[in-house]
Formats: C-alpha cells, structure tokens, sequence
DNA sequence: CGGTATCCACTACGATACTG
DNA sequence: CAGTATCGTAGTGGATACCG
C-alpha cells in the first residue's frame, strides 16, 4: 500500500481509497450487496483473491465489517456513501463517451434488479424480457423475474410468460439507464422498442428506480 | 490505465482519479497551485515525471488546463473541488493516525504559507520563526517572512527581526494544523509554545486560516 | 524555471485452479 | 457458497540524471 508521507487528511484518506477497485467495493456495498458472490456479481472483472484483499484491507481499516459471513459498511464506511454519489454525479456529467467494453449486459441488469420499485409492479409474477440485438456471443437475451419481493436475473428463459420485452440495443439501454437520455428521448428513434399490452409499455418505465446521478443536469 | 469496464459514472470517474497521486495534483491545483515546481513543493515525494505524466493525463481528461506556462482547472477539475473538501472532511474524521513520515515540516510551512490571513496580520515585516524540538537532521527551524502579500518560507535564518516563535514538537504544530486539536488545547501541555510579545502571541493563531477539513467535528 | 530521459525494481494485479 | 493458493507478467512508479 503506498503511503503519502503526507499528513493532509486528503492524502491519508487517499493512501486507502485510490487502490484499484477499492472504491466500487465500496459502492457495491452501499448498494447493500453483503455477500461476497454478490459482491462479485456487481464486480465480475475483479478476480476473487483481489476482492476478498480489499475486503480484508477495508475491514483493517474500519470501514468494513464482517458479521454472520455479512459484509457491512461501519458508520466510518457509510459516510463515504455521499461522497460515492457526488463521484457518481461528477462521472455522469464529465466522462462521458462509453466504449463498447462498457457495455456490459450483465452487470445492466444485475444493477436493474436491485432498484425495481416493488410498489410500482403489479402484484404477482411479472417477467421483463431484454432482447438486446447488439450483444454478441449468445449474452444477449436475459429475464427479470419479480415476484413479490424478489428478483431474479435470468440468462435462459426462466419458462414463464413474459410479461414484456424490450427489444434494441444495449447501448440505447444503457444510456437510458445511466440518464444520458430520458425513457422518453430513448424511444423515440426505434434504436429501443417496449413491447407488450399498452398499459404495461407505458408503466415499465416507472418499475425501476434510476440510479442517483440518473437525474443529475449535464453540463450545457 | 486499467478501464474497469463498467458504465457506472463511478467507475468511469475513478478509472481516472484512482491512479496514485491524481486526487493530491487536483488538491494542489484547487489549492492555486499555478506553476509546475509550485506543485512539486506540495508534492515533494512525487518524482517530476510522474508528475508531468499525470498533468498530461488530466489535459488529455478535460480537467485541466495549461495556459501561458500556468496550470489552471476546467469546469469539469473545479467542480471536483466539494468532493476533495469532503474526502479532507471524511478523512480528518475517520482516519486518526498519523506515522512520523507523514509529519513534513517543508510541507507543513508550505501549506501554512499560502494560508497566511493577510488581513490579520499587522502591517510591514512580521517574521515567524518555528523551532521543531522533534524533528532530526537540521530540518527543525524555519521562518516564515510575512511582508505585504508575500509570504516566503525560508529553511534558513533570513537575518530579518523575528516577530514570535512557536516552539515545540511538529506532531503537536500539525495536529493544530490538521484541526485535531484546538490552537487553545494543543497549547495547554508544553508540548508547544508560543514566544513573543504578549499582544502577538494572543493574535498569532488567527494569522491563519485553518483548512476546511480542520473545523470538521470529530467522531464521538 | 520547467520539464524529459532513462532505467530498474518491484509488486500489484489478472488468470486460473483449487479447497473447506 | 465463500473464499485461498499459485504463478507469471505487465507496467507503474521511484530515483536520478540531464536538457532547453
């Protein structure tokens, strides 16, 4: 761990944080993934030996806390959470060109399932069918599966009925999703369709929570 | 440059501040650091290639501006400038320990000096003489000349009248510094002092204005 | 003053396999 | 499910010297 020899509390802060991944550990744990396989699932570059490093560094540190095989952020870790957003917020607005490698199909709907808004879906079983035309390699068609409290993430068809599917590219998805573009501006030019009964085209939308930095302005 | 392959603005944003010492360059520039071996005093581990490089990288990100021989932020650098302060914030608060390597009194009066509240300051010549009793090496003494909007730091007796000396240890002058202690508290004990006329002993904490980070409440 | 050039030592990281 | 073990390499970053 390279230290500063600074005694500015940026550097001392730093000297943790500015180690690869070690601030999307940290992100995916204010998501409130608290196992380590689902830590993994929202990390899926980052090797297993590295993770459970960080996660050992992060606990070291006091940030971290590991209870019942449930990882946990300490007060000390979840007053980065404001911090994360504002990063988030930055990013959106400053970084803007995706490459293609971005574009993770997996990680999209891993994201998705985690920020469905059960009050806004119908009760019962609702399946959300993703066609992403653009994906190669046979990754592109995935299932959401919500029922009742739970979500699951699909790559094969789960075998019930789908209740409707959006169908485009990913990268259109993903700008949506990110709030580069609005659900509205995104379908418009057919890159992405909503397909199904029109009362659930016109809701979709609103069954997912975007992110904080969704609806962060862009610069002009 | 390791890419994280995720479309998430945060690990877009960090693929480019989590490279080691990007966040203290951005620091120094907030800070109005202008000019390249301005940055190197507040930087003095960073070899000047890597510092180069790293200016180079945040030009090519659009954060940084180079204009006339001086380093300026963009938009996009300054509106880093609420995260920096809070990470300052986050870090005084939750990580507590600092080793003896991080206590750099070339740094300390380097930040001190462009610090120096000229308005309370009394007008003419005032010189303020430290003498580290803890620091080995003949790095112990130095002298801050305060004249008009000037301010020199001088490892050497400038020959000039001295107007007050602090005396005492460097941990307990940086643990003023950083805020950790009150100027009132770190005074108590003896492990430093204050030497000079009444009236600017009482006045001399005031000649600076501590960083934002210093106010910040601890944790209970 | 404002940087480049060079070179080496590491070591962090990625990949993969494996274990309790 | 929850990690550990092993291994090789890319490439970062530190030190120092040097240049316009």
């Amino acid at each position: 761990m390279g230290a500063y020899y600074q005694f500015c509390p940026v550097a001392k802060a730093m000297e943790l944080l500015d180690e690869r991944w070690t601030m999307l550990v940290l992100r995916e744990l204010l998501m409130d993934s608290r196992r380590f396989n689902d830590l993994r699932r929202g990390l899926p570059r980052m090797s297993p030996a590295l993770l459970s490093k960080r996660l050992h560094q992060l606990t070291a540190a006091g940030l971290v806390r590991l209870e019942d095989g449930q990882y946990a952020l300490t007060d000390a870790g979840r007053e980065l959470g404001p911090i994360l957003e504002a990063i988030g917020v930055w990013g959106a607005r400053w970084v803007g060109a995706l490459g293609d490698p971005d574009l993770d199909p997996k990680l999209l709907l891993w994201d998705m399932h985690r920020r469905v808004d059960h009050g806004a879906v119908p009760p019962g079983r609702s399946v959300v069918h993703f066609d992403f035309t653009d994906v190669t390699g046979g990754a592109g068609r995935w299932w959401l599966v919500i029922a009742g409290q739970d979500v699951d993430v699909c790559d094969y068809d789960p075998g019930f009925d789908v209740t409707v599917t959006v169908h485009g590219t990913l990268r259109r998805m993903v700008e949506i999703w990110r709030g580069d573009v609005s659900w509205q501006q995104g379908l418009r030019d057919g890159a992405l369709r909503i397909v199904g009964p029109e009362s659930v085209r016109r809701a979709l939308p609103g069954w997912f929570a975007l992110a904080s930095y969704a609806t962060a302005p862009r610069p002009a």
